[in-house]
DNA sequence: CCAACATATTTATATATTTGCATTTGTTAG
DNA sequence: CTAACAAATGCAAATATATAAATATGTTGG
């Protein structure tokens, strides 16, 4: 499929998707989330050091947009990337940007 | 290399370069400029239907932030991918958007 | 140099995003 | 049910972004 044969609309979805990775602790918390490993909302929030409303926040972002999904279990809601492939954006773009 | 082993300001330089394509109309752009593609400001500003002024400001935030390189030629500047690969995160994004 | 065209920048306004705090909602253990 | 913990939401202020209009700068041909 070629991109230039994207719709409107499908532009200004892959716009939002890139829109909510396009964050440094977003890219941050997919960096933790390769390889399939899921983590809690504390656990994220403890390995960022920052508020654990603002980690919610950046996870609702992620979900919202359908980078992650999440999983409820007793206390804890495990989130996890939705498309492993995702995790290539990034490593593609850092690859991109070391030189 | 690791995503999750990123610095802050590999973070950042990484999100600057995506939020700089996390846009509709630089997405198309980028669109235009697959295949090694080159198209002066003009061309791609009647692609898109939309003001010069706008395009000439999408097109700088892609060049300042690493996506496109340009060079002129008499009049016209002609703007293209710096890095072919780059294509392939927008390809990836709308593959896992279809879904 | 000057006219015409191509591109870039400035400016102002409207809109969106980020953040932490405070609060609320959801869940389990006792 | 209640206390304690986990997560999500509402809010407000600071900051950033998008857009178009107007203007400025750069380049070529005559």
């Amino acid at each position: 499929m070629k991109l230039s044969d994207l719709s409107i609309s499908q532009l200004e979805q892959a716009a939002n998707m890139l829109k909510a990775i396009a964050h440094p602790m977003r890219i941050a918390i997919l960096g933790f989330l390769e390889e399939g490993k899921k983590l809690t909302v504390t656990e994220i929030h403890e390995l960022l050091g920052i508020e654990q409303s603002t980690t919610s926040h950046h996870l609702g972002i992620l979900k919202d947009k359908g980078v992650l999904a999440s999983k409820r279990e007793g206390k804890n809601t495990y989130y996890f990337l939705k498309h492993p492939d995702l995790g290539n954006i990034v490593t593609c773009v850092s690859q991109c940007t070391t030189d």
